[in-house]
DNA sequence: CACATGTCAGCGCTACTGAGATGA
DNA sequence: CTCATCTCAGTAGCGCTGACATGT
C-alpha cells in the first residue's frame, strides 16, 4: 500500500464525477467494439423498435437528446437506409421516423457489440451488482424526466 | 399509461449509456450551482489535498485525466493562486504541483456547491441507494486503473 | 397571435492524437 | 539512445444556443 491509485475520497463521493468517468471509459470500450457513431444510432433505433414510429422531437424527448442532434442522427440513419423519414400527413411540421428492416438488423448487430463493450466495462462487478447498478442509474434518470405530463 | 417516457429497455440495460446521461444531467446541476470549470478544478484540488504535492503526470494518472488536459487545468489554477507550480528539484522534467491556502478554501467552497448539485442529481434515491450507487461506480472504476502495479 | 417542429450555423467542454523540447 | 515529462496545435464527439422557415 505504498501506492493508492484510487481516486480521492471527495471524488468517490461525487456520483456525477464517477458517472462521467464511467461514461468515458465506457466510450473507449464501445469504440473498441463498434464501428463509429453507434452510440446515438443505437439509442434512436432502440426507441423506434420499442415505441414504434415517432417524430424527431418525440425521439429527443424520450432519449434526452437535443432536437438539433436528433436531426443529424436521423439524417445519417436515413442515408444508410436504417430508418424511413417522411412528413407526417396529420401534422406536416413533423417528420415521422420509422424503423426499416435493415435498421432492425443493424440494431441487433450493434446490440451484439454493445454487450461485449458492457462486459468489458463492468468487469469488476458480478451479475447482481450489474443489475443493481443499472437499476440505480435508471432510478436517477427517472427522477429527471422533462415533463411527467 | 398512455405515455411511457422511460428510456427503451435496451438502453436501460446499457450502463455506459445511462452513466453518460447521468453525467450530462449532473453537469447541468453542477453548472447551476458552480461558477464554471469547477469540475476539473475540484478533481485536481481534491487529489492534491489527499495525496500531497504531485507532478502533473501523476495527477493525470490518479484522476484518469489526460496529461495534456492536466496542463491546462493546472495553468488555470496557478493563475488563480489556488496551486503552486514549481520545477521539481529532484527531477527537473517535472512540475511539482501543490495546494495553497486559497486553493484549500476554494476546494471547500466547490465542495459546498457540489453537495447541492449532488442532492439535486440524486433526488430519486434515498441515503442507502446513494451510497450503493457511489460504491458500485467506484468498483467499476477500480477495475480500470492504468497500472495495478 | 403564440407555439411546436425541423434545419442550420456556431460555441464550449472534454477527451484525444501528434509533434516537439527538455531532461533522467 | 531510450524513456518520461511537459507544452502546444489540432481533431472529434456531444450537448447546447440562437436564428430562421414552416406549419398548427
Amino acid at each position: 500500500m505504498d501506492d493508492d491509485p484510487l481516486a480521492p475520497a471527495r471524488l468517490r463521493a461525487l456520483a456525477s464525477w464517477q458517472a462521467s468517468r464511467v461514461s468515458t471509459i465506457g466510450a473507449r470500450m464501445t469504440a473498441r467494439h463498434m464501428p463509429l457513431t453507434a452510440r446515438s444510432d443505437f439509442a434512436v433505433l432502440a426507441a423506434l423498435e420499442e415505441y414504434g414510429p415517432l417524430s424527431q422531437a418525440e425521439l429527443g424527448r424520450r432519449l434526452g437528446l437535443d432536437r438539433n442532434d436528433v436531426s443529424g442522427i436521423v439524417t445519417r440513419l436515413a442515408a444508410g437506409g436504417h430508418v424511413d423519414r417522411r412528413p407526417d400527413p396529420d401534422d406536416r411540421r413533423r417528420n415521422e421516423v420509422s424503423l426499416t428492416g435493415p435498421g432492425l438488423r443493424r440494431l441487433d448487430e450493434i446490440q451484439h457489440h454493445a454487450d461485449a463493450a458492457q462486459a468489458e466495462l463492468l468487469a469488476g462487478l458480478n451479475e447482481g451488482e450489474r443489475n443493481q447498478l443499472n437499476l440505480l442509474l435508471s432510478k436517477v434518470l427517472a427522477a429527471h424526466r422533462p415533463e411527467p405530463a
